[in-house]
RNA sequence: GGCUCCUUAGCUCAACUGAAUAGAGCAUCUGACUACGGAUCAGAAGGUUGCAGGUUUGAAUCCUGCAGGAGUCACCA
């Protein structure tokens, strides 16, 4: 039973009693009081003044008052205008305290036999090119939505939908084959997915090139680009590709391969990770079964060149194309195959796709051909839509050459947590300052993509980032650090035991502060909200510091005070670690 | 043009299902100090929540219209 939850059910036995009206305990929220109002919790008393048919001060002085003669958790009350202040019982507090202290899991409800299986997709890269910020914001966003979603006892698949088939890797297959001379990710040094990159650079070029020259003998621009002659060496590439040539095949395998190295390393520093990996090469063919099988039923029909729609304007959209004039299938259609396999694979409840906002109307019509073609999921599929990063030197525009590296910006974060941090690190051993710096470096890319509201496109600021003060990563990182420092200087501090000392005023506001935490983990397990929890542990961690700077926690003579505050101490790390678990970032016990 | 999303302090962001004087950080200004971890603390200043209406005891939040920005609109994934 959480304070708020007994209060709640006191508040509405209020009511009840006094004024015979029953009200549900569950839609009565007290919140946290302001700070200039003496008191923990107010119950804004407004929508009960049709049952008392009293002034709203009346209406809260005399539930005020049936709570403090009724319940024992309420020491007194307060009444401004229609906001009753509740202050709790400090003895409350202190017991309250107790049981988040001996509780290791606090706030973290474990999955169990009957629980959902939600199935999360997000990452989701093409093949020809590294990660970009635009993935790490979604791979963050995704791996953090998953840890939540666990923290809410559901049973979670993390799976990502590698792109890897098309004319986009046909391109840099035949500029490897041009002007490759044999690279390889050994004998360059070179990550495969950059290397693959490069070349994917280098047939643009070409192109570009080839497309300029045609257009001065007098070509328009698009009968240049469907003219250049390495544009059709790429579309005959796939032709082959899809007839199972067995070179391309090959070539395709290798370079393929080169490329999930270097994601998997990428993975890797980034901390994330998937349960299954479904390949676009896999499943597109299952989606145009779906599609065929679709005309049948009169859901989709076909033009007379022979490519395959929908028509979805019924719904309010236009006419989707499923499969192109020559059979092969568009992207749509590959989405609707992968379903379909997940769903035999997994007994899956809920599905989430983590995927940028320039796809809503996507997900949109895919959850309408789903629910058409008879799939109980496609209606009420989620999709897990963000917005663009932005950089404070301008807009990130894969053509005009200003994409930011994935693995660029992690050194960086890293390099500049450890530069900052030099003298600190001076004393400690080389290893343990260079895992520091990671922690801290991926803990300040981490938290600032997480704290802001995934739809809204937002400004990466690096500099801002990783500054030890404010609301950033390294700043939460430091509090747990300082925290694990005073508890060694203290000796440590046992879980177990019940402080005897009653928490003043301060104490209980930080203890309050603790004990929201289950709460919030709920409701960003509900709305999918990392920031949500990334706020939350801001405020808890600032909420700390206040209390660590008005109070010594080392000089504390009164044994008992002492203990009271190294135990509170212990229990603002242990959810700040928990808390920022959630968003996938990891503590330092020394930094 | 149609549809979706966004607009809050100089900047970057908060404000759970409507609730008290809309909150933080950065930057700015004024103070404090040989430090339980100074990577510090205290304080000040900074707002007509894009604009105009509406609903409500009460609106940044819900509804309508308008303005500005982003994305998308059929054979790229």
């Amino acid at each position: 039973m959480t304070v708020e939850s007994i209060i709640a059910a006191a508040v509405a036995k209020a009511i009840s009693q006094l004024y015979g009206s029953e009200i549900d305990p569950a839609s009565i929220v007290p919140q946290a009081t302001r700070k200039e109002f003496e008191g923990n919790l107010t119950i804004v008393v407004f929508p009960y003044l049709k049952a008392s048919r009293k002034s709203p001060e009346a209406t809260a002085t005399e539930i005020g008052e049936w709570l403090v003669t009724n319940e024992p958790a309420v020491e007194k009350f307060n009444v401004v205008k229609g906001f009753l202040n509740i202050t709790v019982d400090p003895a409350f507090w202190r017991s309250v305290l107790h049981e988040i202290a001996a509780d290791q899991n606090f706030g973290i409800t474990a999955a169990n036999e009957n629980s959902d299986l939600v199935m999360v997709e997000y990452s989701s890269p093409n093949t020809n090119k590294p990660l970009h910020l635009g993935h790490v914001r979604n791979n963050l966003l995704g791996y953090s939505l998953s840890r939540i979603l666990q923290a809410n006892g559901h049973k979670v698949v993390k799976t990502n939908i590698v792109n890897d088939r098309g004319i986009h890797i046909c391109k840099s297959m035949l500029a490897w084959k041009k002007w490759g001379n044999g690279a390889t990710p050994e004998s360059t040094g070179k990550k495969g997915d950059h290397l693959i990159g490069d070349f994917y650079v280098e047939f643009d070029k070409h192109f570009k090139e080839e497309v300029r020259q045609l257009m001065e003998q007098g070509l328009s621009k698009e009968d240049a680009e469907a003219q250049s002659p390495l544009m059709l060496e790429a579309r005959e590439m796939l032709r082959k590709w899809e007839a199972g040539d067995e070179e391309v095949r090959n070539l395709w395998k290798t370079m393929n391969n080169w490329v999930y190295e270097g994601f998997d390393e990428t993975y890797k520093r980034l901390g994330v990770d998937f349960d299954k990996i479904y390949y676009e090469s896999d499943t597109y063919l299952e989606g145009k079964d779906l599609v065929l099988g679709g005309i049948e039923k009169g859901i989709m029909y076909r033009k007379e060149d022979g490519s395959v729609w929908a028509d979805l304007t019924g719904d309010g959209l236009d006419h989707k194309l499923l499969l192109r004039a020559d059979g092969t299938s568009v992207y749509m259609t590959q989405d609707i195959g992968t379903a379909k396999l997940r769903y035999q694979d997994f007994p899956i409840d809920k599905m989430i796709y983590v995927v940028g906002n320039e796809q809503n109307y996507h997900f949109q019509v895919l959850s309408l051909l789903l629910d058409k073609l008879g799939f109980k999921w496609g209606k009420d599929l989620t999709h897990f839509s963000y917005g663009m990063v932005e950089l404070p030197e301008g807009k990130m525009k894969s053509r005009e050459g200003t994409v930011v590296d994935a693995d660029d910006l992690i050194q960086q974060m890293v390099d500049s947590a450890r530069e900052a941090s030099a003298d600190r690190f001076a004393d400690m051993p080389a290893q343990e300052a260079a895992e520091v710096a990671r922690m801290v470096g991926l803990g300040a890319l981490k938290y600032f993509l997480l704290k802001v509201d995934p739809k809204k496109n937002m400004l990466f600021n690096p500099k801002e980032s990783i500054d030890f003060n404010g609301n950033t990563g390294p700043f939460l990182q430091y509090t747990y650090a300082r925290i694990q420092s005073v508890i060694r200087r203290a000796g440590g501090v046992s879980l177990n035991s019940t402080p005897d000392a009653v928490p003043n005023e301060k104490e209980s506001t930080l203890i309050q502060k603790v004990a929201d935490f289950p709460s919030v983990v709920k409701e960003a397990g509900k709305s999918y909200s990392p920031a949500l929890i990334a706020n939350y542990c801001y405020d808890l961690a600032k909420e700390y510091n206040q209390f660590y700077h008005d109070y010594s926690i080392l000089k504390e003579e009164d044994e008992n005070k002492r203990n009271l505050r190294l135990v509170l101490s212990a229990v603002v790390a242990r959810t700040l670690k928990a808390g920022v678990s959630l968003l996938g970032m990891e503590m330092p016990e020394r930094m």
